[in-house]
DNA sequence: CCAAAAGTGTTGGTCGTACACCCATGC
DNA sequence: GCATGGGTGTACGACCAACACTTTTGG
């Protein structure tokens, strides 16, 4: 990774931004860069593309390396080709949106060098993880751009299609509050309560996309609340 | 163009779907590739990008040649990537959607190699430009399949931005029934004729992004439409 | 019984659609 | 006047937000 290209020749790299969300918080996994270019600026994880693979291929094993037996779904999100985007030489980017449930991260992150950050704003785009908060400069290369995108990304899709359920720690058996978290995570700000019910009802039941279960939760505090599932 | 790349070496294209709207119908500029691959297919234009410039500088770039003097807007697409997508070699195409008025298409095609194709249908994709129609099966490289992509992108976005009015002949004169021609080309089917205005009218209007002049078309059939204007 | 969480009913506003109607021009 | 296309009024149904209310559990 310090050396530097050949001249007069491009690269393609992919890089990942894997996506959680947790507590109704929205969460990306960055690491820290150890050498030059960006020493200590924290970037999100690719690496270059080869000859034989496609450029989501490559998506798929950074993201495997990164959370191992998981198919985490995948959408492409941008292609960055700024001529000095990488001061090693020219360097072709795309971008790939990544969406994993909390829990399967988290026990992915022990002994791994990335930490999840916490989106806190999207406009000046701040992170936190405990008590260290990033901002754009912080971020290395164009990343900072490719986590706003993301984000917008994100937020206009999630309306019409589903990736919200892909943030599901089982999508055989969940709640609509806790499918209602991960709207609250994506959208930033909570979302009325009776309502959502009937919106998701509307939206997925009536299309097939998802199902009610005879089955309920049990043990919390309150009525239990009716499973769903996926179909699919 | 008819030579192979170096082995075990990437390359960067772009690849460029320059649309426009006429009389209602939705058209897709395509040329008659000459030599192998995909010799006698229809192909979208296109160039691989240089040490020295952008994806997005190269489909400008690529337009220019095609449309002289235009400042035709344009949107990326997609990256595809598949490694056998180019018989000569492995070559990442960064696909561009590229949206002008017919007259200056039309202005430029004399003398030009491309043709205008008018899409019929969208599931089967079937391009007929007078007694020829196209196929998929016609069409070089993946180009089909970012033809498709590319229809579906216009449809989706046309709801809620402003790419409609990039196929206006002239954005500070324009009808409300001239933008409504523009709609059905790219919907593919007639809009209700009243309520188009209402619409319109509360989404950019008030919305700021167009205004009404107080001139009015002169010397058709019927009642003198008001002209209206693009802000900015 | 009370607290807490799940889920429903009700109301009022906005928006898209259908369709009838009026308006301003050329002939 | 009449044909033609531009533009408005009105009515209905779908959908969404607000918010009060009922239901079902644990303590």
């Amino acid at each position: 990774m310090g050396e530097t290209l050949p001249q007069s020749q491009l690269a393609v790299a992919v890089d990942v931004m894997l996506t959680t969300a947790c507590e109704g918080e929205l969460r990306v996994l960055l690491s820290q860069r150890k050498a030059a270019p960006y020493a200590h600026c924290w970037a999100l994880p690719g690496r270059m593309v080869t000859y034989q693979e496609t450029a989501e291929n490559a998506a798929h094993a950074v993201l495997e390396e990164l959370l191992p037996g998981t198919g985490a779904a995948l959408e492409q999100l941008y292609t960055f080709s700024g001529v000095n985007r990488d001061p090693r030489g020219r360097v072709v980017s795309v971008a790939y949106l990544a969406m994993a449930p909390w829990e399967r991260v988290a026990s992915s992150m022990a002994g791994s060098p990335m930490r999840a950050f916490t989106l806190v704003e999207n406009s000046r785009l701040l992170l936190r993880d405990g008590s260290l908060t990033l901002q754009e400069s912080h971020l290395a290369f164009d990343h900072g751009e490719m986590i706003r995108m993301g984000i917008e990304r994100l937020r206009g899709k999630v309306e019409y299609t589903d990736i919200a359920f892909r943030y599901l720690r089982d999508p055989d058996a969940f709640t609509l509050a806790e499918l209602q978290r991960v709207y609250e995570a994506i959208l930033g700000r909570p979302t009325g309560s009776g309502n959502f019910q009937r919106m998701i009802r509307n939206r997925y039941l009536e299309r097939g996309l998802i199902r009610q279960t005879a089955r309920k939760t049990r043990g919390g505090q309150g009525r239990p609340a009716a499973l769903f599932e996926m179909v699919n």
